[in-house]
DNA sequence: CCCGATCGATGCGCGCCCGGCATCAATCCA
DNA sequence: TGGATTGATGCCGGGCGCGCATCGATCGGG
């Protein structure tokens, strides 16, 4: 049977064409190579070397045989060392999934300190909601997820990566957007775009807790998932909104956006979740590159 | 050091993810399995499989180590074939050379028989004149090479390929071209087109020594290398012209090839040549279909 | 023309390693 | 809680791969 000695044997005494200097390349004697070379090519059934007291040579097969062997060597070599990288957690793939709204500004950072802590490292990156991230990652399809809270699934792990404010979005010629801070108050009968209740659950939930808690009652207009819609609705002069501050990243024209002065200054909060006891060495990487993550 | 073994014992149990079965696979009892599987993570310094006493899982590193083992392992086995058919002189590449009339008829016939016969070899080709082809053979640049007599060199053998009558080319208008056969005889002080002295030197010794045999002295008007464009004189009515049999292949308008009567009816010789002692299987081949090449 | 040097092949003996058997230890199921 | 399953480990025997010594072929120099 095939042997890696036999290949090293073989590339050895190819390339020096010389059986006492490739055996003391390879740190052994000239006989035991003699014989790895009569075995291997037994075991082929070819001849690969032609050679004489005098001289030895490849053979047509030979020639053929040896960018192979080399081949086959150096693959070996570099999946080993890759899979000291992998073991390590400085190499491989990570399938993470997000969802819309990290995207705007905690993704790009995030995955810009990976590329520059883990080079070797690919992300696979999937936009999903939070829910179904973590039937995904239940079922093994993506190795993390960047999801809302609650992360209480028996099977998950969650550290928080981000709490973020709440900032009001109001239309740049509404008379509101000239003052410096706004407080939930200044939204009472105000007309407001909200959070549709099921698609975008995290944020609806959010927001109506809020307003209700300074039992503040807004004219909800328009129920939206996505915050670039209703950013677009609060331009067009709809109505006010209140969204996470990331969504600033946007940089919508004709929208401005006021701190908004709440009790919890930053209620907006995501998760990094991953499959508890998995044992892949890349989540702890990942953990540590976001403790390192500077506070945005 | 890395083995081969270790990789055959360390895919199987990753693919039956249990030890038992994997070593019956393997032709062996689990105890050496488990240590063959020990070894290799020593030798990686890499944990590949979780093991308890109930499951066997792989690790990341060992998911990403398990298809590049595989890879080794099926690269091991077609290079082991690969070489094998190469041996048997069934594979490989075969650098050949040819001149360039050879190229008109015989050497499509000799590469369709090659084809069919060893799918698996690659025929490299290069036009080269006789004298090129040589230099290039022994400098090992081509492996055999299609060249005109004489090939007694003393470092390569030939076979000869091929015997083909020489034929006239006539201008369809001229009066020699209603004629059914023609001897050299009737070339005596016609305008003619020969061959040059160096670059196509076989061809204008063989016209030149005909024509001196039969004590014809043919009205020399120009003396050209390439048959095609001998031909294309011989069409604008310059002149009459000798060329080899293959040359009707090239179907010119306007030119009519006629038999030529001579004592020897095929003197244009085409032969095989390579390397004396060139151990290559190949070659051993080439002349196999060679002899049984149908005369054309 | 012969002798010595070179170099791959081979005979031989030793030691290590690998494979198999028996057994242990952990885990799961009933 | 006891038996079955399964991977790990202790132990032993045989084979094989290594190194040493030597052979045989070939080439070059005197």
């Amino acid at each position: 049977m095939l042997d890696f000695s036999h290949l090293r044997c073989f590339s050895a005494v190819a390339e020096e064409l010389h059986f006492g200097r490739a055996a003391s390349r390879l740190n052994m004697t000239q006989p035991p190579l003699s014989r790895q070379i009569q075995v291997l090519e037994r075991v082929l059934d070819v001849q690969l070397l032609d050679r004489t007291s005098r001289s030895v040579r490849l053979t047509a097969a030979g020639r053929s045989f040896l960018p192979e062997a080399q081949r086959i060597l150096r693959l070996a070599e570099t999946a080993a060392h890759v899979t000291r990288q992998v073991a390590a957690g400085k190499a491989g793939v990570l399938k993470l999934g997000f969802t819309a709204a990290s995207a705007y500004d905690f993704l790009p950072r995030l995955v810009t300190a990976c590329r520059a802590a883990l080079p070797d490292v690919t992300l696979s990156l999937r936009e999903m909601v939070t829910k179904d991230q973590v039937e995904e990652l239940l079922a093994g399809r993506i190795d993390a997820a960047l999801v809302r809270p609650p992360t209480t699934h028996p099977d998950l792990t969650a550290v928080r990566a981000l709490a973020e404010p709440i900032v009001a979005a109001v239309p740049a010629d509404h008379p509101l957007a000239g003052r410096e801070r706004l407080a939930l108050s200044d939204f009472q009968a105000e007309p407001f775009i909200a959070y549709a209740p099921h698609e975008a659950r995290y944020f609806h939930d959010l927001v109506v807790g809020l307003l209700a808690e300074a039992g503040v009652q807004p004219n909800v207009l328009q129920q939206l998932t996505q915050i670039h819609s209703i950013l677009a609705l609060v331009r067009a002069g709809l109505g006010l909104a209140l969204v996470p501050a990331a969504a600033e990243r946007l940089r919508f024209e004709g929208v401005v956006f006021r701190p908004l002065v709440l009790a919890q200054p930053r209620p907006a909060e995501l998760f990094l979740a991953w499959r508890r006891g998995d044992d892949d060495p890349l989540i702890g990487r990942l953990v540590a590159i976001l403790a390192a993550l500077p506070e945005g």
